[in-house]
DNA sequence: CTGAAAGCGCTAACAA
DNA sequence: TTGTTAGCGCTTTCAG
């Protein structure tokens, strides 16, 4: 239990010895040649004190505070911001890092948003993780450039900067395939009407796909609104309206997961039961949603812990010049998104 | 934008006078007498040389960090959280402070969540918030009484450190008393099973309202589950599952919306149609449920940014001795839990 | 094997 | 009205 009110001298005069032997058997110091009788001295003294380092001297002195700055947009407004924060957490502390938390809007202004990263700067982080909520791409404030640094779910306008995003194209791509090696000819997908990264790629993977196993993807159905549970609903009661059944799609994949629940409403009402008439995959796995629909949704889950974690590795390995982030900022590097399989997908009808 | 290599005896010979000068000027020292032009020659400098202060050094030489400590106790494992870290980071920033967060495992050892601490007050944060993410009784290490502390969303075992917590009963007594309203007389509440304060201070509030209305709190039905989807589900089902209709609960009170989510498809299996034949209430307003179900669930909202943003408001207040928390800490704080009204309730048939 | 002392960047008491 | 200086608690060079 460190004692505020003991410092290293007081460990000194209680072991009888110097400052400097106690810092250096502290701190384990490589060359320090201390016979093991006065390390003991030191080491039972300092246990008795309750002695706990001032880190805040150590990091003036040693230019290194061992603090990682996070500045997050918008904690908070979506449930996947936790996770990153946690992947962050976890693998800083690993590393004996911890993380001071700067909450910022999306929507703020770059000079505010520079505040930020100043404030962090003022507190002399090692280095800083810059995340948004989503995947996207974001300018940056310049005094961003002045530690290293590195994105999480985004990659910079300039695309100078080490990041790290999630692979929409081979999660897509799984949701797919699932859906086909399950039987299905006949897919459709509702899509999300933002102008973001995963929207294109997510619809591009989806025609691929479709077209690779032999099925015409320029013609299958998309349909596109909010991604929100009212959109997924107006698009799954647009894409399922087809006279013939024959013509209907046997299967749906979901932009995201809320988009899904919409989907399932839709098919309730047009008497459709899932999964046995119509299949159904997202993509997120929120599990509030994903895990609780009824049957349990089928989905792609987006690797948000592990792009904390990834990100927090890497910066410390470039603070601790293990990495050199420059190199990595070529291009950005892609996490897979893997399926997460519950109950949404069956073989279709005959 | 904040300059690591410029110091303040760099501003001072840019401006040709002495650090006590910069250091006067910059922190705006109220006995300090110092002519307008020397001001305005400082500032520039400080301005031209991208100069930012090392609060590292401030904070070894003030004994003040401006940092506040919040370890959370499983992040991300619930929505909530977020709630309360953005409560709490926004207050802080608002009064110049910043945020270390430190996730801990609920179920981690007392010694664990001990070193958590320790590695909080190494650091020398200036106060700390302790957030559990579901309100409950906790067991604190010891070390945590070296600084101001305070409690989010739970109470001490010991009792005897500030506190802020929901009231539960009151949330408990604002559902039930919107179905009374709405014109029920029969209803039923949908319990958790595990020994939480808010699963016997909602009962409590449950009968007691009832009983206050006229009715017979003590013989409405009570069924209790898991506090998930199926829970809600299993129990709505035994609720709902009287011979005679006019038997049945019109209205059910959810103890969260998960179960209420259950409840939700026990209904629609029975038939029942929300809320013509059955009104439901939730609590939490976990919006990603709630807002998201059809027809969206009326519910209670758990005041986590509203905890998290008190909590840090007095714990400032503590730590520049404007408050005395120790009289805090003779009672928690409550905050008070409002009713979300969306489209779950009406007027039962006839 | 151990200790003295300088200095990280800043604030504040004291002197001028 | 402004400057000198000690010292916050630590690490690390250099000397013994």
């Amino acid at each position: 239990m460190s004692n505020k009110n003991i410092g290293i001298k007081d460990v000194a005069t209680a072991a009888g010895v110097s400052v400097t032997t106690v810092s250096h058997v502290l701190n384990e110091v490589a060359y320090a040649r201390i016979s093991p009788e006065t390390r003991d001295k030191v080491r039972s003294a300092a246990e008795q004190l309750g002695y706990g380092p001032n880190r805040l001297a150590q990091a003036l002195r040693t230019q290194r505070t061992g603090m990682l700055g996070l500045v997050s947009e918008d904690i908070a407004t979506t449930p996947h911001a936790g996770r990153i924060i946690l992947g962050a957490e976890e693998a800083a502390k690993a590393r004996g890092y911890n993380l001071m938390i700067i909450n910022t809007s999306g929507s703020a202004s770059l000079e505010s948003r520079r505040d930020d990263v100043d404030a962090l700067l003022e507190r002399r982080v090692d280095g800083i993780l810059y995340a948004t909520m989503y995947h996207r791409n974001v300018e940056l404030p310049a005094n961003l450039g002045s530690v290293p640094a590195v994105l999480v779910d985004s990659v910079a306008a300039g695309g100078n900067i080490t990041a790290v995003i999630p692979d929409e194209e081979g999660g897509a791509r799984a949701a797919v395939e699932a859906l086909l090696a399950a039987g299905h000819r006949r897919i459709g997908f509702i899509n999300n009407t933002d102008d973001v990264p995963a929207t294109h790629q997510r619809l591009q993977a989806f025609r691929a796909t479709l077209t690779e196993a032999g099925l015409d993807g320029g013609a299958a159905p998309v349909e596109s609104e909010v991604s929100e549970v009212h959109g997924g609903y107006e698009a799954a009661r647009r894409i399922l309206a087809r006279e013939d059944r024959a013509d209907m799609p046997t299967a749906l994949f979901c932009y995201n997961d809320r988009m899904a629940m919409g989907a399932y409403r839709a098919a309730a009402e047009l008497g459709l039961t899932i999964p046995a008439d119509l299949s159904i995959v997202g993509f997120d796995d929120q599990e509030l949603i994903a895990a609780n629909l009824h049957p349990g949704l089928s989905t792609v889950a987006l690797p948000h812990y592990e792009m904390g974690a990834w990100a927090t590795e890497h910066l410390i390995d470039a603070i601790e010049g293990k990495t050199d982030l420059t190199l990595m900022a070529l291009h950005p590097t892609i996490l897979s998104c893997p399926l997460v399989t519950r109950d949404s997908i069956a073989a279709p009808r005959d």
